[in-house]
DNA sequence: GTCTATACCCAGATAGAC
DNA sequence: GTCTATCTGGGTATAGAC
């Protein structure tokens, strides 16, 4: 583990523009409608030189998720921390819609949608774009089993983000935005009331 | 209006066999990622005589979206004669998830996904792929008014059409038919709730 | 109405000079 | 690491014979 002579300019850099680029204009456009030349030229790069970053677009899109992984985790790890309990942390998750608004009106949910595009094309990574979102199913199991509900922590957190990403694809294909907030606030109520009675054996 | 000539051999049947033919393609495989020799093919005919019958695939499309609010109208004025009552045809409506389950489950729920896309794509047909959400939201809101609530039809409309589309998109991320049965449940207590409850001034 | 042939473009991907 | 030039394939779309 000697430092090796594999320190090439900013190719790390570049590397990691080249995919943030990419993860912006695959939500915004798609996966199959971005090109390599969209990329290239939102990053400045010629065609050509890509090609040294990355040799397919499947690599592309392996390194996109890879990247929203990462940033969910550390998204998830930041309300974590945050926020006391764990009913409050779920109000992060729900409020996250809110705060996102804008771009879910026009794109839709950047998870959702990926996964619905890689499925039409039977795209040998969806499975993987899938563990994004597994990655917040167990992450809001774990809060409601913290809440009291360890038996049905996983029917809850899949009911949530169902909700979830029927108000995203409605607020999208509407253009509505006030969707959302009409819809949060059932969640929030939704949420305290979960978190305040007392779970019944075989509750909700 | 006297009788034309223009009753061209069996074009119109060239013509509704094409439209049938895409519009389970376009589901299947997503609109962009469907080509007119996949089209084509798939009706038997050569690629240049398809353009014989449509001469864009925008076209197509537009051809798609007739048939398929054709196609839901006739479906929504069925449950309106079979079921007696506005909670029963609300009740179809939710059981057709589970009619459709499979398909769902493999490819997500046709409208959902196509509007999805085409806000993507920026396509210009977008709007009128929403329509087709209006369809649902329209009748279901004239259930939810002879329900006994005038004030809030549409936003119970809409919620139950956003819990739909989530159901749809997570059995298909996840490949889970079990779970569109299970939130299925939910919502036939849900409506059973509120179809037999007072409405409450401002309910739900 | 149906076919073959083909124009045209843009996509993903490669070669090789600098 | 970056560039230009290029290959190859598939896509939409057209022309014109039958």
């Amino acid at each position: 583990m000697i430092a090796e002579h594999t320190a090439p300019n900013d190719s790390g850099n570049t590397r990691s523009r080249i995919t943030e680029i990419a993860d912006q204009l695959f939500y915004e456009r798609g996966y199959e409608h971005t090109s390599f030349a969209d990329i290239a030229s939102a990053v400045n790069l010629s065609r050509g030189n890509f090609y040294y970053h990355f040799k397919t677009k499947d690599d592309i899109l392996d390194a996109v998720i890879e990247r929203r992984m990462h940033k969910t985790r550390g998204m998830l790890e930041g309300w974590e921390t945050e926020a006391p309990t764990p009913a409050a942390r779920v109000s992060r998750f729900i409020h996250m819609m809110v705060m996102n608004g804008p771009k879910i009106r026009q794109h839709g949910c950047p998870v959702g949608t990926l996964c619905a595009e890689l499925s039409k094309l039977e795209h040998p990574a969806q499975p993987k774009a899938s563990l994004l979102f597994t990655l917040f199913r167990d992450w809001l199991a774990r809060q409601f089993v913290q809440m009291g509900y360890p038996r049905n922590a996983d029917a809850l957190a899949m009911h949530l983000l169902a909700r979830s990403q029927g108000i995203a694809t409605l607020a999208n294909a509407f253009n509505d935005e006030g969707f959302i907030h009409q819809e949060v606030e059932q969640l929030l109520k939704w949420l305290h009331d979960i978190s305040t009675s007392t779970p019944a054996t075989g509750e909700c």
